[in-house]
DNA sequence: CCAAAAGTGTTTGCTCTACACCCATGG
DNA sequence: CCATGGGTGTAGAGCAAACACTTTTGG
């Protein structure tokens, strides 16, 4: 009876120059460093044999949590600010892996503001506009269109998208970021009543002075509730 | 180094005597199974030093994908049709399991149909009620709690409710099994209403007898969409 | 014919949506 | 004073909630 190994994978989230990005290294890297060797090999999925692209990831060490090792993935390409972390799905199937053993991928979401970014992006690797990906390894661009959909779905009854700016921001910023992750151009004024009567911000008493009228800035308040309720089906 | 084990847990809903029921296993019995031995042992909670009791299952073996893994956990209790399963989260601290190795457990929830158990109950274990759950093993009470919470959420926005049920079902009965699962009454001509404006059951042609009217006889729609759109946030 | 459960519409209030103009600053 | 982006309210439509009586069968 062969062991079971585990990682983590993180699909790490950010916008830069107007587009929702994901982070990707390249197959061979991240995999060298593994204890066990290389179990993540590419299989099929590339267009011309070249190489596969990977979500980041990481074994899951004995004496760290799933959390943890999420938090290792992503912490090279991270500054300062913690990334937000979600646990997205574990993908288990006896196809994954490779020789050294069958791999269980406990997947994860990140979303990490811009200004958080090491400068220039991680030493390997790159950020990928979501349309516009290229050939990845083994089941990951399904574990990425996933994750889109839960983060979309999230926009949608969260105010999560704060996630993706700055400490501070302005409501046009913020519903810029909305935009671009939906897709679609949302109605200044219902965006900012619903997103005020969400509660989970609050306006500081800066501003932001640029091209125009300043902008009124807001923070995000960590004791709000997190999520609205979402529509019943039933009263 | 040593290694980590996987196992699937799985939350076995069912309703038999008007409550929402859990199925749960002396926390010995499916853990000597284990070809590492007990790696689950109980680890406080439990109120007088007595035998905790513990989720159904499995370990992950090699050749198995984790949703059979966690079809098999169930599949001692379940007659005929399948349950329903969905993967629920994954549990992965660095304090769970024991001397045997550390151990990562998939969660999942389940519903199963009262009458598609086997008769009397499995033959160890039982099903209790989820207000007057016993002392249990582990964080095992944690994730009852969050499968209550998705399952109740997940009846929310979808017709899920009818997995508790058998093939065919009158509505009253489906608007019953909602109230058991959410713990409020709700209102008749509402509830049918929103139900079937779903699309996800339909009528056939049979009616059951009872006491007072029969009742017309529906069943699920396979090729239904599963989910109903939730509130959006915005437009 | 009585008991028991099934079945059926309408009105009211609220929430979502669409929509256009004035404001404050920098250059 | 002009260009640029920030900021604000309301009317109409669609959806959700509350609500009571008639129908069908078995005993």
């Amino acid at each position: 009876m062969s062991s079971i190994l585990i990682n983590v994978l993180v699909v790490v989230f950010s916008i830069s120059e107007d587009k929702l990005r994901v982070l990707l290294t390249p197959s061979q890297l991240p995999l060298a460093e593994h204890p066990f060797g290389t179990f993540s090999r590419t299989m099929g999925g590339e267009k011309e044999g070249g190489e596969a692209w990977s979500l980041p990831g990481e074994p899951v060490r004995a004496d760290e949590s799933l959390d943890d090792a999420a938090s290792h993935a992503v912490a090279p390409h991270v500054d300062r600010r913690q990334a937000y972390l979600e646990q997205l799905y574990t993908y288990g199937g006896p196809e994954r892996g490779g020789p050294g053993g069958r791999l269980v991928s406990v997947a994860y979401f990140a979303l990490v503001p811009a200004h958080a970014l090491t400068q220039g992006g991680p030493p390997e690797g790159g950020w990928f506009p979501l349309h516009g990906l290229p050939a990845l390894a083994e089941d990951h661009a399904g574990i990425i269109a996933y994750a889109l959909r839960r983060l979309r779905y999230k926009l949608e009854y969260s105010a999560a998208g704060f996630q993706l700016l700055p400490e501070e921001f302005s409501l046009s910023e913020l519903q810029h970021t909305y935009e671009i992750i939906l897709g679609e151009k949302l109605d200044k004024r219902n965006f900012r009543r619903r997103i005020l009567e969400a509660g989970v911000i609050e306006p500081t008493s800066r501003r932001r002075s640029g091209e125009g009228r300043p902008a009124r800035l807001y923070h995000y308040r960590p004791d709000a509730v997190a999520e609205i309720r979402a529509r019943r089906l039933f009263p």
